[in-house]
DNA sequence: TGAACATTTGAAAAGTTGTTCAATTATTTA
DNA sequence: TAAATAATTGAACAACTTTTCAAATGTTCA
């Protein structure tokens, strides 16, 4: 800084230093960056989008849920402890079934933002 | 349909027939849920969402990314290339250096969505 | 209690992804 | 034109993910 009258070389070098500083002070932390990124990841398997599409139409069993992907229980169940692990949906238990619904109200506006996004970029 | 009143099991059968194909036939379309996938697939990697984060800020070169972000050059341009592809950011040629910008405004309305849900759910 | 059913779990195989390294392209400037 | 700089690209490797298969758990009901 006490160069700055006396040379442009060095000026233009503390120009850049601080664009970097200033980048890295306004973004979100380290830690929430890479939470939010975690959460991304389990919206970013098509196997789960869908299961979180057909919950929203409907609260379903394991093995509905399964029917209607064709696709194999224990694939499913795999997906449901990620979609679980995440809040994004809740299993409960009904005799010898268990019957999964949505979480919150959130994952279905994620996945709206998503869509809107698609529909205007193409 | 025809048995409805003469036979309860296969009755039963038929309304779990009923469940699988409504929920089929509201959710979206396989090539729709597969291109949503895609998108969130893209915001799954903290070394992208952070980059998404940092041109929220400020548009900024490659190697100004690469400083703030602490990777490689390659690296970052790799990932900026996934973003392009989805549409998420656009890079600008000037001179020798490349000036990235967010493409457009539904990006931090997905990123502020997933905020908003990991501050709901802690 | 034991058979039948729904779901979960763990381990392994197949496929995908992210980073590195080296080479290449494109632009500026000496 | 040659050297220097910024960015992109391709191939290879390591790390991770998804599905499958087999076994285990938990619940109902005969």
């Amino acid at each position: 800084m006490e160069n700055k009258e006396y040379c442009a070389f060095l000026d233009s070098d503390i120009k850049e230093e601080k664009t970097v500083d200033f980048v890295r002070r306004k973004i979100a932390t380290e830690e929430k960056i890479y939470d939010l990124a975690e959460l991304f990841k389990v919206f970013g398997d098509s196997t789960r989008t869908k299961i979180l599409c057909c919950l929203e139409v409907k609260d379903l069993y394991v093995g509905e849920l399964a029917e209607v992907l064709n696709m194999s229980i224990s694939a499913v169940s795999h997906q449901l402890r990620v979609l679980r692990n995440a809040k994004l949906v809740r299993g409960i238990k009904e005799g010898k079934e268990v019957k999964y619904s949505l979480d919150d109200n959130h994952v279905m506006m994620i996945i709206s933002c998503g869509l809107t996004h698609l529909e205007e970029r193409d």
